[in-house]
DNA sequence: ATAATATATAATTGTATACTGATACGTTTA
DNA sequence: TAAACGTATCAGTATACAATTATATATTAT
């Protein structure tokens, strides 16, 4: 694809939904919508393996999605901005109106 | 990973997501903002081949994001929400917040 | 300093998926 | 009906990506 402006500001805004776009990721943005968590609690909740989250916590963190601050030996992550918050909402409303569709969807993925 | 309620929700998410995720469809969506298309003009703005374009027609139709009406030998595309609009003006904006950290992910592709 | 704990990285592997070229299908026009 | 046009599908290839196992790094505690 032809590179201009134009197609690299539609290329970052494609990498940031990226993040969003697989369900490991997901579990764990939403797990820390209700606030900062270290790397140990959101393993524990989103049963991912320990190099697993790890793994989707720096793609996550250098899309800019979540910041990390560490606390010792603790690593503690957050939302880096209210409006992946927002984005998320948004998406349920999207999903209510348009769920029976993408649950019919199989281009994506079989899974 | 377990399948419970919860999890198939985020899967959905996640597939909703995965529409927006790559830089050929969001550029058809971006294109359908102004209005409805048949694939030929949608051909013409973006620069896919015909049957690239078409492969994510058939995506972001099933997956409920845009909907197709034939209309004679013509299939004229539209955004099947409005929803679908503002979720690309959200990340636009969450996008001039971290920008710099997502131009910076070297991780989820090195395109 | 050593051990233990918390997190990150590396290498490997299987699978998903984006693209291309060829072709099929459907609709209109001659 | 045949030809032309618009769109969709298929097969094949190359690449991206997610998950796993093993290991490295960093911080605290003994």
């Amino acid at each position: 694809m032809l590179l201009t402006a134009q197609t690299n500001a539609i290329a970052l805004k494609a990498k940031l939904f990226r993040g969003f776009s697989d369900p490991s990721r997901l579990s764990i943005l939403e797990c820390l919508l209700d606030g900062p968590r270290n790397v140990s609690e959101i393993v524990a909740v989103t049963d991912l393996s320990q190099p697993n989250a790890s793994n989707h916590l720096a793609c996550l963190r250098d899309c800019g999605l979540v910041t990390a601050v560490q606390d010792g030996r603790y690593v503690y992550y957050h939302l880096s901005d209210d409006r992946v918050a927002n984005l998320l909402t948004l998406a349920d409303e999207v999903l209510a109106e348009v769920a029976r569709g993408v649950y019919e969807c199989t281009r994506v993925s079989q899974a």
